[in-house]
DNA sequence: TCTCCTTATCGTCGATCTGACGATAAGCCT
DNA sequence: AGGCTTATCGTCAGATCGACGATAAGGAGA
């Protein structure tokens, strides 16, 4: 049916979005380009797929690279495969969106001059197409925060409702009633473990702590704002 | 940063789920391979990517020679890396989802010695990662018709609120009651326009006949079973 | 034409869920 | 001890849901 003289050859890459919550703000990891094209510029970490490693495997490889943590959630968002997206060649490149809880510092990649947290608000030019694959993988994140149990991602190993609940209002840019908010998070089966522990870190009435629970989608979901 | 000399060469396919409903079931649109490897077995249509096209544009140009219809909804649904799935290359291959009313009889492709509509129950082995591939259309069309207006891309033009119905208990494999069902999608907010039509093909009385709305996102949501 | 059968469409009812918000609990700080 | 902060529980009215009764409006056949 086909040949290798039959298909134009391509250039594979893999593109990372990884969000976190920080300091009151979504927060994307960011690269600043070593080398030309687009030298200078903030773009999303990334690099190429090897010969015998799988678009999956490459992606998670460049997530344990990048920030230096193994175990984040990750997961495909997208392929984009324009024809001039790359002025030197033709790359199609497979985005991924990981999600991680507040991270020490990032680890400068080998390859990328610096690495830095940015407010997915004062993103500015990206390198590429790297705006549109990261608003693409925010609204990603945003939308499943409603019906999955994705929110935990960004927090500790142990958390309180009320840090899961700050996630939510930072990330969709609202703010959620601690009532009710307390209601529908505990009453979805599943979604938290409680520890039998307590915390006071963030002051007032010590809190619960919970860890994630088995649950991946959310029913009922919750509702943005 | 990177030459041509640093990055193995892929072929970059795209594969399509194309599913319908009709008579009672959910069908895909498989054909039969003429070449080795995997002659003689189904398969998803698809082809390679040309090199001054979009891989969107390539899945949109195999749609059209696929079902001779164009205008139908298509979408990215995931994109498929492992080193061995094609045993002659390194071949990665971007699957769409499209969804199309019940089509007249599918176009035979050009390279596909048959094409057919196969209820996705019935579907044995595939060529290549193809069973994991439609396995993977199907629950994204099932998921999306909870919140979207997918639904209504199942059916032509026109439609009963009956016939909307039918897809949604045929892709869920549910049955759904009809006077409920009918009080949430007239309910909802710009997904359906009256056409001020109604017919009787249905049998019983008449049924007024709707056009798809401009929402494109359902609230509240459709719920399963 | 009249009756029956089929499907469409509208309403009702109790259970559940939601959002707004009051009340109380349980720490820390001074 | 008194006040401040946050956590957690309760209450209540309105919206929504699923189950299902009632009525409408065609066609088929007696």
């Amino acid at each position: 049916m086909y040949s290798p003289s039959d298909f134009p050859p391509f250039a594979v890459t893999v593109d990372l979005v990884v969000l976190t919550v920080r300091s009151d703000a979504l927060c994307a990891l960011l690269v600043r380009r070593g080398e030309a094209p687009y030298r200078g510029r903030w773009a999303l970490p990334g690099g190429f797929v090897r010969e015998f490693e799988s678009v999956d495997d490459a992606a998670a490889r460049e997530l344990v690279e990048e920030t230096g943590v193994a175990g984040l959630h990750l997961e495909q968002l997208a392929t984009y495969g324009e024809p001039r997206r790359d002025p030197r060649m033709r790359v199609v490149s497979v985005a991924y969106l990981a999600l991680a809880p507040d991270l020490p510092v990032p680890v400068a990649g080998t390859d990328a001059a610096a690495a830095s947290w940015v407010p997915v608000e004062d993103v500015g030019a990206l390198a590429f197409d790297h705006a549109r694959i990261l608003a693409d993988g925010v609204e990603r994140a945003r939308a499943k925060l409603e019906y999955t149990a994705l929110g935990t991602e960004f927090c500790g190993p142990e958390f309180t409702v009320a840090e899961l609940r700050r996630v939510y209002e930072i990330v969709w840019g609202v703010s959620l009633d601690p009532r009710n908010f307390h209601r529908k998070v505990t009453g979805v089966e599943g979604l938290l473990e409680a520890t039998g522990e307590s915390t006071a870190r963030d002051g007032g009435r010590p809190a619960a702590l919970y860890r994630r629970g088995g649950a991946s989608v959310l029913y009922p979901p919750l509702v943005r704002g």
